[in-house]
DNA sequence: TTTTGAGTTGTTCGA
DNA sequence: GTCGAACAACTCAAA
């Protein structure tokens, strides 16, 4: 007698390793379909942004290597999830469907509609996680609630244990047989018409193979001065695994895990860096306990803030004009490569938001369009954080001043001139504050203010003093 | 129960 | 030049 067909559906989870519903599903003993569907309409205002989905169609042409080789090729679909799933159910006479949960607000709701109607139909449905080591209903303080502070969030994660990657079993699967149809990738149009990416590739390698060359590179060195460097844009001194883990090619079980085996965090180094991986956790802890707060402040005091939308000021902003050399070089590395820097991020959000009283839901949908690490708990986190309006935020006087990041954190400017090559001939004493540089030096750096390079869109003093009397003015306004 | 201290990422000002 | 204080309001846990 034939066994009936396990769908094993993948979503944000595109890897073979440490996938609990791969692993279930090949206990399950009989013929096992992989499944993609590409159904941007259902994520509730947050499809996939152009350059998430440039990363998206490599990893998944990827998974379907990484597929082919266990003798599982992956079926790609396109529209509505409930109604693929079904057609596939019926093609294969499958009775069962796994998958590994998604916390985003509107999929946990579609989710939980396709269960139940999978269910109805009489099929198995089942979920796992592969996204999270600590998943946020497993966690609350003291009191039964949420955390709104990361330090308590993270103290209390101390005391739990970790969870550790699942391996797949040693049992060999077949394909369903026929194999139903599958799309051509290239059908999904996930890459981009315009020549937009052409830079990508050089900077990144956005396969498995990729994401694993990644945590070892990182491993075998960088993390041990990750608390010093990863502060200074123009060194390679941070992860950048976060596109990888945005896309599930890499599971933070996995990472935390490599962490420890590579003794890092033995020889002391290592501790700072899994706490960005708990940061991330803390996201997904927000995003699922406060659903609003993708569109909205989670403070109330920041419903009706005096924000002052302004077309040119943002636009000026997006395409790395403002007339801050480290703003524009932080934009237009974003726009090259699809990431930008930890700190760059911090900063160039403070100026839209502070300097600029742009709506921070403007900026991070702009981030959201054009990293591939576009990660909605990540993004959401990082510019409530800077608005001051989240959990946990910045306090409201935390202003930064682009001047003085600049001289910090790339002290001789290397950083600003990759990103900003009309600067390029400034030397280091200016090249943060080039409206200061006397004539002659601009004239033999061949920079004419106005010209080649924008005067400040706003000045640090004026900008800084506008954003605190807005503060102020929603205080008043809000209580 | 109430109080207290501390909290990712900073800047400015005045001594 | 360096250094400490001041810049809210609220969350959380320990005392």
């Amino acid at each position: 007698m034939t066994q009936s067909t396990c769908i094993v559906w993948f979503r944000r989870d595109l890897r073979v390793d440490d996938n609990p519903a791969l692993a279930k599903a090949l206990c399950h003993c009989g013929p096992v379909l992989p499944v993609y569907i590409f159904a941007p309409d259902e994520e509730g205002d947050w499809a996939p942004g152009g350059a998430s989905r440039w990363w998206l169609h490599h990893a998944l042409s990827s998974l379907g290597e990484a597929l082919e080789a266990l003798g599982l090729p992956l079926v790609l679909r396109h529209g509505s999830s409930l109604d693929a799933l079904r057609e596939l159910v019926a093609e294969t006479d499958a009775d069962a469907v796994f998958w590994n949960r998604r916390y985003e607000p509107a999929i946990i709701e579609r989710d939980t509609a396709i269960k139940q109607a999978l269910k109805d139909d009489g099929i198995e449905a089942w979920s796992g996680n592969a996204g999270l080591i600590w998943e946020p209903h497993e966690v609350s303080n003291q009191s039964g609630k949420p955390f709104r502070v990361f330090t308590p969030f993270w103290k209390h994660l101390r005391t739990l244990p970790p969870a550790t990657p699942v391996t797949l079993p040693d049992t060999k699967a077949t394909a369903p047989d026929p194999l139903p149809d599958s799309l051509a990738l290239d059908s999904l149009e996930l890459l981009p018409t315009l020549d937009w990416d052409a830079g990508f590739p050089k900077r990144w390698t956005p396969t498995l193979e990729g994401a694993s060359k990644a945590l070892h590179a990182f491993l075998d060195g960088p993390v041990d001065h990750y608390e010093k460097k990863r502060d200074c844009p123009a060194e390679a001194g941070t992860s950048r695994l976060s596109p990888y883990l945005a896309h599930g090619q890499l599971g933070p079980r996995q990472v935390w895990a490599a962490v420890h085996a590579s003794g890092a965090v033995d020889r002391g180094a290592g501790y700072k860096y899994l706490s960005e991986i708990a940061w991330r956790e803390f996201g997904y802890h927000l995003l699922v306990h406060f659903p609003h707060t993708p569109f909205e402040a989670l403070s109330d005091a920041y419903r009706r803030f005096p924000w002052e939308p302004d077309k040119a000021a943002l636009e000026a902003w997006r395409r790395g004009c403002t007339g801050y050399p480290i703003v524009d070089a932080g934009m237009r590395e974003l726009w090259h490569t699809g990431w930008m820097h930890n700190r760059v991020r911090m900063v160039v959000a403070s100026l839209l938001v502070k300097h600029l009283l742009q709506p921070w839901q403007d900026g991070a949908r702009w981030f959201w369009d054009t990293l591939v690490d576009a990660d909605l708990a990540s993004n959401t986190l990082g510019w409530q954080w800077s608005a001051g309006c989240g959990a946990d935020a910045a306090p409201y006087f935390r202003i930064f001043n682009p001047m003085l990041q600049g001289e910090k954190f790339d002290p001789d400017g290397d950083y600003v001139r990759r990103w900003v090559p009309e600067l390029a001939k400034l030397p280091a004493e200016h090249i943060h504050t080039p409206w200061e540089a006397p004539a002659e030096v601009l004239r033999k750096a061949g920079v004419t203010l106005g010209e080649s390079y924008p005067e400040p869109i706003i000045g640090h003093k004026a900008g800084r003093q506008r954003a605190l009397d807005a503060l102020a003015e929603n205080k008043t306004r809000n209580g």
